[in-house]
DNA sequence: ATGAAAGCGCTAACAA
DNA sequence: TTGTTAGCGCTTTCAT
């Protein structure tokens, strides 16, 4: 018999049970479970020896009725698809765990109608959220932050926590790098108008440029994902630039095998470099240069603002907008600048799209 | 105003609210809203207009309290790390989404314990279980599957309804492929012995290994992550093999810059196998050879499987074991056999490890 | 077809 | 420090 199952029993154990087995009140075993310090330690232990003897666990459904607080926190990604987000899950997760909470885990495809449903739907079911890429207008999240305890990762909007993972500084120093192998233009492969650290990244893609006398050329908006990539390629190809900074690392990761297709030597005839440093940059090929941004940690802070938040009240000591830092990684995407930027090959034994 | 937010009013609408607001009993609500056919049209649409008028969002809590069901499915992986999981993650998600259940994630951490207490702990906060790969006994797991409907994934257990991807098919494949290419010593980097495909994959290349009259080694076990790839390939390069079939991609992934380090190359010298097609394996260097298995059906099917137990009664119609076809996709990592195993250079200008 | 009433298991005043 | 007593919001008999 698992210690973890019950003895046999056919119904599981009641607060009741536990009670009526030591001798006390229910509010007493409740008290005992909850607020340790305000019993009797000699009534805590008979009461927490009765509740093992039980294999006493507490309905949290109950719990949650009357408390209003679910010990579960929401975490909503846009997609969960992407391997960005599983470095912030992974995070969440972790310390979710160590502070007892549970994780429920939101798919919000892209759409803010769904975010802002879901959210409201499940508003009683979770004590606070974590919006990993709000699709939210700020009015929108603005309100939503007075309602609902809540944290955005990305997302840096007047009166809404957020943890800023500070891409746009590591663009400067990208800039910087290719700039010192002699690139003077420079793509953006965008991402899609509806993220907010796409404009960030421009811009600060476009800020350097200034700052270093070369140009900037931007390019889309592209879906984040893989199979982007062909397209993005073929645009950057037509914009004779000899560098190009992709809105992320997916997107990145998918531009590579249609250049090969094209026969554009990576780094050779052309630079790439990424953003966030997800699964995978590091084995592609080749190996993305890119900007490292922390994932996971950004997962760990976001959970470690909003419990703060939950149990120290409305506004505790936790800032209200932290930036993690982000560095550039170099590996083999990028290189010298060719005396020419690369274009599309017609007549390359491969048809251009 | 967002039609989402209540109209408003400080505290969210209950049962009684829309009760009061069309006119009628509580319990009459309650039946519009959960047998809307055990109810007058007319009265319904009354209610169902008032509670839209509220805004009215049911306390899945309180719910849960007296119906015992709280439409979320538990989904346990035993490392969130794993992009494995990804694929089944996002099955589950999709699934559960359409039937309107929420997923509570967790991570298992590889630890049975921590299995089987997460699942009591959190007994009455699901429905139901997805075990994605549990570390659990057989015993343990039948005992278990009898106290909570759960669905097994990779994992064949008497009693316990499961979805196998049936790889050892198509390691047959694999072994069918190496053959034709050359190869006669084929080794197998495996994986942890707590897990359960493991063992079937071994058996399988076997199996294969004898119907062809060739060799087989066995290597390991090893982590399934990455950073392992460097003591598979240093094993594999001792084991006088031209041929590996690893436990699954990650760990092949990880072998690859280490045999690059080394001096070997792929698959000129050695060629490698993974197993799942994990995310990754396609733009890996040289693109992996693996056994593609149907991830994301996986968890899709686990949930179709579990739902309908839900809520067809004890055994539905649904099959309580499922297999899923895998095939072997070939990609550049494997290649005709060289006329000698490679082996670990000891004079090469890259130091043994 | 509808209503009244009794809980589900727990927490939180309020008393003692 | 402990017990008594109301509920939390909902479902579900049992009546009507």
């Amino acid at each position: 018999m698992s210690p973890l199952t019950g003895a046999g029993n056919d119904r599981p154990a009641t607060l009741a049970d536990v009670a009526a087995l030591s001798g006390v009140a229910t509010s007493t075993v409740s008290r005992a479970l909850s607020n340790p310090g305000r019993v009797n330690v000699l009534t805590r232990e008979r009461i927490e020896r009765a509740a093992r003897e039980l294999n006493y666990v507490p309905n949290s459904q109950a719990r949650a009725l009357t408390s209003g607080r679910t010990r579960a926190i929401a975490v909503l990604v846009s997609d969960v698809t992407n391997p960005f987000y599983f470095g912030i899950i992974r995070g969440t997760q972790h310390q979710l765990k160590a502070a007892g909470y549970t994780q429920l885990l939101v798919d919000t495809e892209e759409s803010d109608e769904l975010e802002d449903g879901t959210l409201h739907k499940l508003r009683r079911s979770f004590d606070g959220a974590i919006l990993a890429a709000s699709r939210l207008t700020d009015r929108r999240l603005t309100a939503l932050a007075k309602e609902i305890p809540l944290v955005a990762v990305n997302r840096q909007t007047r009166g809404v926590p957020s943890v800023f993972i500070d891409t746009p500084s590591a663009i400067e120093q990208a800039v910087g790098h290719l700039v010192s192998l002699g690139h003077r233009r420079i793509a953006y492969a965008a991402g899609p108008a509806t993220s907010w650290p796409n404009e960030g990244r421009w811009r600060a893609l476009v800020r350097a440029a200034e700052h270093y006398g070369v140009e900037a050329v931007r390019l889309g908006p592209f879906a984040p994902r893989q199979y982007a990539g062909a397209a993005a390629a073929d645009a950057v190809l037509h914009s004779r630039v000899t560098a190009c900074i992709a809105f992320n690392d997916l997107l990145a990761i998918g531009m590579l095998p249609r250049f090969r297709e094209r026969g554009v030597r990576i780094p050779n005839d052309l630079s790439i470099v990424g953003c966030d440093d997800i699964f995978g940059a590091d084995f592609c090929n080749p190996p993305l240069t890119t900007l490292t941004a922390p994932i996971e940690q950004a997962g760990r802070t976001a959970v470690a603002m909003l419990l703060s938040r939950l149990d120290g009240g409305p506004a505790p000591m936790a800032r209200q907008a932290v930036t993690l830092p982000t560095h550039l990684t170099v590996r083999d995407s990028t290189g010298p600048a060719p005396r020419t930027a690369p274009t599309a090959p017609t007549t390359n034994g491969v048809p251009t799209a």
